[in-house]
RNA sequence: GGGCUUGUAGCUCAGCUAGGCAGAGCAAUCGGCUCUUAACCGAUUGGCCAGGGGUUCGAAUCCCCUCAAGCCCGCCA
């Protein structure tokens, strides 16, 4: 059994009712391990769908954590706004409202194209229109035990005059500088580090923030949550989730949700992702590269505890083969190979929107990269494709976008990811080069038969054999030859292919003009 | 120190949440006209399923122990 429907199976056996939820921190672009998360919980709540039961998804966007530290994609004047929330700082590049909105929105775009529709709540909405209050209450009602809880389960000291609540100072905007000094429902009398010393009624929505530790049990709670995986850093002992299940049971009454730990996913010869290191890879990049359905793929394919190595290099080639494959298996156009599993289940999974009814029109990705460097219009690519039958005549609309975009995809994968050694570029004059002798002999009894030929990969390609034999130079010379005079390079895509995805009459020019 | 995960062919990994003949891809070898790169085709070779114990008619699969590797343990996916 898939592992979407082992997890649906055991919160079907609890009700019939679940809001499953995520969160992710809208702090730096969101990268492919974060998406992990929310695809994962996808692929839960598509499988409980289709089991009959009522689940809600929905994600919240934590807008209201303080800017931790300068991170290195931020500019020095950012350094200010650490300790504010990061929807109150301005955004980036001007065009947003805030700070978290710059890399919520793009976000948001990236769960539409996967299919992905949670109901987005805004933690700083909740906070600022008093949903949060009521907890607040009860945690500043507790503070003791909630203390003893924290202490015991992480093995952390707080300090003395600690509260579960950190206070928004008014002058600076900061909450993470601000000592409380005494708390009589409803106020809160604080000092704060700029200079300022006031007094903050919790009864007013937005006058602080709950710690993390507490924020996530109080949140459980308040919208009634279910089932959320979180990471595997957070599954350690004595971490945020431990405290947290004590913290709902015995402070707000509350059965902590059902959960599964993911692990990483990790970047090829890079380790783990980490926006701060330089080490990730965004969700738009992945999503620039490849189609939506291949990146569900990756994630819906693996086991959630299961850690993934990503190589956005000649790997990208291989995932989306093997995406095809299974689409070729689902629609029975190929057999199942023993020992693969769910195939079925998987390919469901991995469709953002509806699953075709049909099997869509397939190119390998590996022959558009070719293609892609031959042409760079469309219009010329369908030409090719249409010339050496690789798509029929009466094409249809959604299958030739769906080409199209994937060609978009193999374009920036090329610009900005694709290994050098497949890289090539069709010269469109002639390079500068001097033909030994033999060279343009082999050129010329190229033209020669060339022009009589078929103009298929597999007659080109036994054509430069037949002709390598009968002037007796040897096959790598009349390759490397070839590569010269086309690409000015002495490596290219396999010659017969390559060639007859060229224009026939640019070629012979190109080799009459190679021997002038 | 604690926790999680992993260990299956030379390499990368499926198969473990259904206990029932050990599986793919790549590499290698041979053949397809002498075949250049990650868009060829066919065949062949290749495994004490890390090691030990247990449960079972039957274990890669379930349980226990040992060893090794990776990751996490302020915040972080």
């Amino acid at each position: 059994m898939h592992w979407a429907d082992v997890i649906a199976n055991n919160l079907i056996k609890k009700g019939n009712k679940h809001v499953l939820a995520t969160g992710i921190t809208p702090s730096g672009p969101i990268h492919v391990g974060n998406m992990r998360e929310v695809i994962t919980t996808d692929a839960i709540y598509k499988a409980l769908i289709e089991k009959g039961a009522e689940p809600e998804f929905i994600y919240i966007a934590d807008d209201y954590d303080h800017l931790r530290k300068l991170y290195p994609f931020l500019p020095d004047f950012f350094k200010k706004y650490i300790g504010i929330p990061i929807c109150e700082i301005p955004c980036i590049c001007g065009k947003h409202e805030s700070y978290a909105d710059h890399y919520l929105i793009s976000f948001l775009d990236s769960l539409k194209k996967l299919g992905i529709t949670p109901k987005v709540i805004r933690a700083s909405e909740i906070y600022k229109n008093g949903n949060y209050n009521h907890s607040i209450q009860i945690a500043l009602e507790n503070v003791e035990k909630i203390k003893d809880i924290i202490e015991n389960i992480s093995k952390r000291k707080l300090p003395k005059n600690w509260i579960p609540f950190n206070v928004k100072c008014i002058n600076c905007g900061k909450i993470t500088e601000t000592k409380p000094i005494l708390y009589e429902f409803p106020n809160i009398e604080y000092k704060c580090n700029c200079g300022y010393e006031g007094s903050a009624d919790i009864r007013e929505g937005g006058s602080g923030k709950l710690p993390w530790r507490i924020d996530w049990p109080a949140r459980w709670k308040m919208l009634g949550v279910t089932f959320e995986p979180f990471g595997k850093d957070l599954g350690t002992v004595g971490g945020a989730r431990q405290t947290g299940e004590k913290i709902v049971k015995e402070i707000f009454n509350y059965s902590p949700p059902d959960y599964t730990v993911y692990e990483f996913i990790l970047l090829k010869g890079k380790g783990a992702m980490h926006s701060s290191k330089g080490t990730a890879l965004s969700s738009e990049e992945m999503l620039a590269m490849t189609p939506p359905e291949v990146l569900r793929f990756l994630i819906v394919k693996n086991q959630p505890n299961k850690h993934i190595v990503f190589d956005p290099g000649f790997g990208l080639l291989n995932l989306v083969d093997e995406y095809d494959q299974f689409e070729r298996i689902f629609f029975g156009k190929e057999d199942i190979i023993k020992g693969m599993k769910d195939i079925e289940k998987i390919y469901e999974l991995s469709q953002p929107y509806k699953i075709p009814n049909k099997i869509p029109f397939q190119i390998p990705y590996r022959h558009l990269v070719t293609i892609v460097q031959i042409s760079k219009e469309w219009k010329d690519i369908k030409k090719i494709l249409l010339r050496t039958k690789q798509i029929p005549e009466n094409i249809g609309k959604f299958e030739e976008k769906n080409i199209k975009q994937r060609t978009k995809h193999v374009e920036y994968w090329l610009k900005f990811f694709a290994p050098n050694k497949l890289k090539f570029e069709i010269k469109n004059k002639l390079p500068n080069l001097k033909l030994l002798e033999k060279q343009k002999k082999i050129i010329n009894a190229l033209i020669d038969k060339l022009n009589s030929i078929e103009w298929d990969p597999n007659a080109i390609h036994k054509e430069i054999y037949a002709i390598s034999e009968i002037e007796n130079v040897s096959i790598k010379t009349t390759f490397t030859t070839l590569y010269q005079i086309l690409l000015g390079q002495n490596e290219g895509p396999r010659a017969g292919y390559f060639i007859s995805n060229l224009d026939r009459d640019f070629v012979m020019n190109r080799l009459k003009e190679a021997v002038k």
